[in-house]
RNA sequence: GGGUCGUUAGCUCAGUUGGCAGAGCAGCUGACUCUUAAUCAGCGGGCCGAAGGUUCGAAUCCUUCACGACCCA
C-alpha cells in the first residue's frame, strides 16, 4: 500500500514513462559487473583503456543540460559517472530525467579522471535496473558543515535499510560483526572445537539468572520456554562424550531494553573436558587476541578514545579484593548478611530488596569496581549463592571457582570449572528453589533431567560463555546494543 | 516501574510573550556538455504524534494517551 504523496506520484510518473520507451527497471533481471566500485577506485591505472561495468544506487546528481554527472554506490563504495549526450546518444540520455536518486543503475563506460581529479566512470552506455518509488533521504553537504541525513534514531532502527544506505558506518559495525563471529569459529574449530545445535525450545530453561519468554506447543500439550542459555544442554553432550563443543546461538530472556539489553542476543558458549578455570582464562586471552588481530592487526585497540592492551598475561584478582580495592570494604565484612547489608548502606546502595550476601556483593561491584576496569582483568572466586552452575572452591569456603572478564567495564564472559558432583548440582538446584520460593523469579529452576544427565558421570570440565553483541560493542566502539543489531527489539507501531 | 527530554513538509531543523506555519536540502518547470553532495530563475508541498481542555484566538498553555531517546531502579 503507497499512501498519496506528491513524490511518489512524480517517480510512478516516470516509472510508468519508462516502460513506455521499453526501459523497464524492473523487467530487468541481471547486469554484468565487471567490477566494484572499490575496485575502479583503487585500481583505475592497472584497468587502463578496457571497458568496465558497474551498478549501484544512484545517490546523487548533477544534470547540466546535455552531460550528467552523478554518483552510484554499492557495498563498496561510491564512484562518479559522467554521461554525455554526445556519447550515449540523445535517445538514452533523455531516460537521465527518469532517474531519480535512490533508483539503480548500471553502467558501462572506460575508467578516467575529470579534470579535478576525481576517478570517474565516462560512460558509453546505461540502464536503469530498479526503481525507487519512495525518496532515499540521502544527506548532502552544503557550504562547510551543514549536514543533513537520517538522524531520527526511530527510523533508522524501524527502517535499517535506509540506516544502511545512509549511513555508512552502520554498514562498516556490521561488517566488523562477521569478521569477529568469523574469527571465533576459525579459532575454535582450529583448536579442535565442535560445533553443535541444541533446543531453542525447552521444558525447563536453565543455565542463566533471568526470566525466559513462554510459549506452547499445541502437538505436545505443553509450556515450553524460549532457552536463556546453552549451558545445561551443552553438558548434557559433555555426558555423552564430547571433549570440545560450542555453540553460537539465540537467546532470549525477559527483560526491559537498555543500551546493554536487547531480549534476544547472541550467545557462545563452550566447554572443553580435562580443563579448568585457569584453562579458560588461557583460552579468552588467546581468542581475543585473535580477534583484536584480524579487526586491527594487533593486540590493542581504541575504545572511546581508551587504548586497550590484550597483551598476556591480563590481571587476574578476586571479587572480594576488588571491592576492597576500590571501597575499601574488606572481605570479612561480606562473611554475614546483616554486616553485609550495612555495609551497603554505609555505600548508599538501597538493600532493601536483598536477601544474599552474593546479591549484595554483586551490586557494590557493578556500582563501584566495574566501571573502573578499563584494561583486561579477570575477576575471580564468586560467591555461591550467585553460581549455581560452578564448582566449589576447596580452598575457599563459601566461593566457586569461577571468573569473569572484564575490558572497557564490560562483562565480556562468565566461565568456571563445571559442577560435575551431582549430589552438589542437586543441592545447589534445592537452595535455588528456596530463593525462587521467596520472591526470586530469577532464581534457577529443578532440573531433574539435567540431573539425571550429571549421575551418569561428566568429566571435570571448563565452561565459558561470551555474549557476542557485547564484544562486538566492545571491538567497534558503540555505546548501544542497537548500534550492532541489525534489527533492535522495538514496540511495534499502531496501526 | 520512576524521572528528564523529544515528536512541525520526503529529510534536517527553526518557530519570540498565545496572534496569517517557516528555512535549507529533494521535488516540479526552465537554462546550462568537466560538475564537486554544481549554478541561475521560477513553482508547488503541512492532520504541527493522537484525543480532550483553557482561550476571542493554541504548533505554543493544561490533562491524558502513543512512540522513541537518555538517566535511575
Amino acid at each position: 500500500m503507497i499512501e498519496e504523496n506528491e513524490l511518489i506520484e512524480n517517480r510512478l510518473e516516470k516509472l510508468k514513462t519508462l516502460r513506455e520507451k521499453g526501459a523497464d527497471p524492473f523487467a530487468v533481471e541481471r547486469f554484468d559487473r565487471s567490477h566494484t566500485a572499490m575496485q575502479l577506485l583503487t585500481g583505475a591505472d592497472e584497468i587502463g583503456e578496457q571497458t568496465v561495468s558497474a551498478a549501484g544506487r544512484v545517490v546523487s546528481m548533477r544534470p547540466m543540460g546535455k552531460a550528467t554527472f552523478l554518483h552510484i554506490q554499492d557495498s563498496t563504495g561510491r564512484i562518479q559517472v559522467y554521461i554525455k549526450a554526445d556519447t550515449v546518444g540523445a535517445e538514452t540520455y533523455q531516460l537521465l530525467s527518469l532517474v531519480d536518486i535512490g533508483d539503480f543503475l548500471g553502467v558501462e563506460g572506460s575508467i578516467g579522471k575529470t579534470r579535478t581529479g576525481e576517478t570517474t566512470i565516462f560512460a558509453k552506455g546505461f540502464e536503469v535496473l530498479s526503481k525507487s518509488l519512495r525518496p532515499i533521504p540521502i544527506g548532502k553537504q552544503k557550504g562547510d558543515q551543514e549536514w543533513y541525513g537520517l538522524q531520527d534514531v526511530e527510523q533508522r532502527y524501524r527502517q535499517r535499510y535506509l540506516d544502511l544506505i545512509v549511513n555508512p558506518e552502520v554498514m562498516d559495525t556490521m561488517v566488523k560483526r562477521s569478521i569477529i563471529v568469523r574469527a571465533i569459529r576459525q579459532f575454535l574449530d582450529d583448536e579442535g572445537f565442535i560445533e553443535v545445535e541444541t533446543p531453542v525450545l525447552q521444558a525447563v530453561a536453565g543455565g542463566a539468572a533471568a526470566k525466559p519468554f513462554d510459549t506452547y506447543y499445541n502437538a505436545l500439550n505443553h509450556e515450553f520456554h524460549l532457552r536463556i542459555s546453552l549451558e545445561l544442554y551443552l553438558k548434557r553432550l559433555m555426558v555423552g562424550g564430547f571433549d570440545k563443543v560450542y555453540e553460537m546461538g539465540r537467546v532470549f530472556r525477559n527483560e526491559g531494553l537498555s543500551t546493554r539489553h536487547n531480549p534476544e542476543f547472541t550467545l557462545l558458549e563452550l566447554y572443553q573436558a580435562y580443563t579448568n578455570l585457569e584453562d579458560m582464562m588461557d583460552l579468552v586471552e588467546r581468542l581475543f587476541n585473535n580477534i583484536c588481530q584480524q579487526l586491527y592487526g594487533g593486540h590493542t585497540f581504541s575504545y572511546n578514545g581508551e587504548t586497550i592492551s590484550l597483551e598476556r598475561p591480563w590481571k587476574r584478582i578476586p571479587l572480594l579484593e576488588s571491592i576492597r580495592e576500590h571501597t575499601g570494604i574488606g572481605p570479612e565484612e561480606f562473611e554475614t548478611l546483616e554486616s553485609a547489608k550495612s555495609a551497603g548502606v554505609r555505600l548508599g546502595l538501597p538493600m532493601d530488596e536483598e536477601n544474599t550476601i552474593g546479591g549484595i556483593v554483586d551490586k557494590i561491584f557493578e556500582r563501584f569496581v566495574q566501571p573502573k576496569l578499563i584494561q583486561p582483568v579477570f575477576i575471580t572466586e564468586y560467591p555461591v549463592d550467585i553460581s549455581p552452575l560452578a564448582k566449589k572452591d576447596p580452598a575457599n569456603p563459601g566461593m566457586t571457582r569461577r571468573f569473569e572478564p572484564y575490558i572497557a567495564a564490560y562483562e565480556v564472559g562468565n566461565a568456571f570449572s563445571e559442577i560435575n558432583d551431582p549430589l552438589d548440582q542437586r543441592e545447589r538446584f534445592i537452595d535455588q528453589a528456596r530463593q525462587r520460593a521467596t520472591g526470586d523469579a530469577e532464581a534457577h529452576p529443578m532440573d531433574e533431567d539435567f540431573l539425571r544427565a550429571l549421575e551418569h558421570g561428566m568429566p571435570p570440565t571448563g565452561g565459558l560463555g561470551i555474549g557476542i553483541d557485547r564484544l562486538v560493542m566492545l571491538f567497534t566502539s558503540s555505546p548501544s546494543i542497537r548500534d550492532v543489531i541489525l534489527f533492535p527489539q522495538l514496540k511495534p507501531e499502531k496501526q
